[in-house]
DNA sequence: TGTATTTGTGACAATAGTTGTCACTATTAT
DNA sequence: ATAATAGTGACAACTATTGTCACAAATACA
């Protein structure tokens, strides 16, 4: 084997491995030690960031870079990549400790000339936006290790009805419009509850010794699935404008109930648990002339008190 | 040099310049043509796609690939790019020609075994949520490309008033919440406008030779700012409880009107042109009892209308 | 305190790989 | 035809790589 060859080969092994000796590389590679020491300190030289200690339980250790061996990337897989990490800089709170710019700027900096123009013409013509937040989430990376590590969290929360300590155990966390949201089993309400992260006014594992449940078949894909609805239903039947059929193909719990014309309307038809009631109601409230909500009776009557008051305290 | 250095260089090398010669690497690595050809063929043998021609004008090329050199990358860094470009799926429509799926494979298969086991860790427990819509933007790498190229784009667009035809010259494109959105100089209205690219019916490049205009200043960060507003402004304030200060976080214009009190509810004090009435009336009736407009009258009567015209239509 | 384990360095000879030169062949645009 | 280009093979000169051995230094552990 060329030198070159098992210098690559070498690279990935040790990357691998994290912590291994001379004398087990020499065997691996069938080569003696002292050429594995010669082609450390040229991994070394060539940027590995290698470490060792002597010593008996010494040894040779990566420290916390990993080396990617040469990776083709077609240019616009570079391109995609780059302004998807781009897009990442809207968000203020990560649940990742580093800032990827860095990554970024790594990536970019490697990057051969004519596709580092490609991008610079189009980062100020291509954007990913994300409202941007005064909200906080600083508990965002505990919330995560909770949900891959299956652990009890303490958390105080803040509803509406004021600040309370809760046991939790996250399922996972998304972000959805610049707000991070952590689905969790709620050992308060025995059941899973949505949280708001930046209404969590603390956070950390718990220690009083509550056993975790085995959550591991739930995740945030199927959450929604495998939750029994155990609410009473009604049918719900909306008639919508072309606009309104635009502003409800935004919302994601109507995707299934939304039907359109030719001609661009459109309604909404499906089954609803009454639990939803004052929700929707607010909902279509808020799309004013472009929907009519035509079922169920309860929903119109909400409506109809919803408005009254409103029409009340503005005189 | 040594061999190693110069085949990392000349992987570099041949990637910046897509196309040369032997002769002129030669001189530039200082090395024989034979060594050269040698070489070529050991990266051939690494991965490089190299293709080459003879004869005059021929020479070697680097096909559509291309090769980063060793880049060192964080764990935290690697996880970080994942997760944008995983974050990419949930976009039906994507100016880039390449399925980001395909950057990812690659990422995801060159990783070293432990940071594959925690991305698999993770991939259940965080996303970034983007709304799935059925509205499609098949133009979008037109619209960019007019963007990039200063090119007056054709487009027919459907507003409330039925479809017209147009020429634009766009600013850029960006994606919020689930929709593309193309700001752009309209030659109709002669002035900035914001199209929705799910409305374009049809694009192309304008071939009846109306001049572009040199928009190179304009770009997606200051467009904004560069438009001079016309219209006649009035006060607002609205105040706002705990909740609706919530709601309104999530509002792009609201921004820098919000402000807060310690209990957490809140109040909106800003300026704003009379032409946005009719688009705040239907906001903040949306927001129901978590917003009381306390100026100026016009929204407020326009609010009453609006509450009035609802509860006609609900009898 | 001694011993085993481990990294690390230097020297040297044997071996293996690299390089340049030269003489060719083949293709193709002009 | 001619010039420009890739491509191959052989060989000698040169350079780099490798293994071995000797030895230094640190450290865990009995």
């Amino acid at each position: 084997m060329s030198k070159s060859k098992r210098l690559m080969d070498l690279m990935m092994t040790v990357n691998r491995k994290k912590k291994f000796t001379v004398k087990e590389l020499a065997t691996e590679f069938n080569v003696s030690t002292r050429t594995i020491l010669r082609d450390l300190q040229e991994l070394s030289e060539l940027g590995v960031p290698l470490y060792s200690e002597v010593g008996p339980h010494g040894g040779y250790q990566v420290l916390n870079e990993r080396i990617l061996p040469p990776i083709a990337f077609t240019e616009e897989e570079a391109v995609a990549i780059f302004f998807a990490c781009h897009a990442l800089r809207h968000y203020a709170y990560l649940p990742f400790e580093t800032e990827s710019s860095s990554a970024l700027s790594k990536f970019y900096f490697y990057m051969s000339g004519d596709v580092r123009d490609r991008i610079d013409e189009m980062k100020n013509r291509i954007d990913f936006v994300i409202p941007s937040r005064q909200a906080k989430f600083p508990y965002l990376s505990i919330l995560l290790d909770g949900a891959i590590r299956q652990k009890v969290i303490r958390i105080e929360y803040e509803s509406r009805e004021g600040v309370s300590a809760r046991l939790i155990q996250p399922v996972g966390i998304y972000a959805s419009s610049g707000l991070w949201y952590c689905p969790a089993y709620c050992f308060l309400r025995e059941d899973i509850r949505l949280f708001r992260c930046d209404r969590i006014r603390s956070a950390a594992e718990d220690s009083s010794g509550t056993q975790p449940l085995d959550l591991r078949h739930l995740y945030l894909g199927n959450r929604e699935a495998l939750l029994p609805s155990e609410q009473e239903l009604t049918s719900l039947y909306v008639e919508l404008t072309e606009e309104g059929v635009h502003r409800c193909e935004a919302e994601h719990w109507s995707a299934t109930k939304l039907h359109r014309r030719e001609d661009g309307t459109g309604w909404l038809e499906g089954s609803m648990p009454k639990g939803d009631i004052p929700f929707l109601a607010q909902f279509f409230i808020g799309l004013g002339a472009e929907a009519t909500v035509q079922h169920p009776p309860e929903l119109i009557d909400n409506i109809k008190r919803r408005l009254a008051e409103m029409m009340e305290r503005y005189g």
